[in-house]
DNA sequence: TTTCATGTAACTTTATTTATTACGTTATTG
DNA sequence: CAATAACGTAATAAATAAAGTTACATGAAA
């Protein structure tokens, strides 16, 4: 299975958005995210649709932070990208006939569940501002390490 | 991606075989797994080579458990598989140069580790005997109901 | 020696994400 | 008001990974 890295990407593109006083173009974050402006416009497009960033067509139009970086969390991102799928392993039939299948259909269900709860606790935990105390903190250390 | 469905697939298999005094073919498991008997072998031979299962060839050949159902973990079972992805949603890119990059995977990665781990935990925490047994319950209230 | 079963390599199909192409729409600027 | 810069979006292709299939070899039992 291939991953879904749009939750990496558009913290990535969020957290660029956040350094700049201007609009970014899809061009300019395909750039920096290695992909093209199209994938770019579709992705953050259902984070407008979400409220939490604008877009503006024509000369000097790009994307724009509509929230305030401390209060934009994790999970609401990947809410806001439609919940895809978080686990990569899964039942083999979603409702079998068979007991037995139902029976280990249920057993795993649970643990993915609860996994999944804490992951998205853990999503619902962390601010956009949280990750851009992270990146200045990181980029202390390095700057230090360099003497 | 698809979603690796095989810890259902020889939990599932395991049941049934639990059940039985006989060694079952791939093609019985194939049957009843709604699959194909070579996907059985390549699973199952997995689960041999983790000494959980042994495999013979020829007439009243077939597969069989080779340990004790309760002392057999889920987790046990995810290892013989390979320990596949257990995440459908991951980093765009695994060691960037960006530091915006680095600190947004740093923060996934440790959310991601820790459901990871909770979900191994409780993978650690279920035995064949265990799933046997949320079997049997869900026989009897089955049963029950039809009266 | 025939039959039944696993072992395995090679290839195909299917599902899903990501990338690309093409063209339309809107806003700014000269 | 024309040229340009930007997003919007549909349609299609490429990339990736799981599962399925075919084909044939190997070994054991009747």
């Amino acid at each position: 299975m291939k991953r879904d890295s749009r939750l990496s990407s558009v913290l990535h593109a969020l957290l660029h958005m956040a350094e700049q006083d201007r609009p970014m173009t899809s061009d300019e974050l395909a750039a920096c995210m290695k992909t093209n402006p199209v994938v770019v416009r579709r992705t953050m497009g259902l984070l407008r649709e979400a409220g939490l960033v604008s877009s503006e067509r024509g000369h000097s139009g790009g994307w724009r932070i509509e929230a305030d970086l401390a209060s934009v969390t994790l999970r609401q991102l990947h809410e806001a990208l439609g919940e895809p799928t978080v686990f990569a392993i899964g039942n083999r039939h979603e409702t079998p006939d068979c007991l037995v299948e139902q029976s280990v259909n249920a057993v795993l269900d649970e643990a993915f569940a609860e996994a999944e709860a804490l992951l998205l606790d853990r999503f619902a935990s962390v601010t956009l501002a949280d990750l851009s105390a992270e990146f200045t903190q990181r980029f202390k250390e390095i700057k230090l390490r360099k003497g």
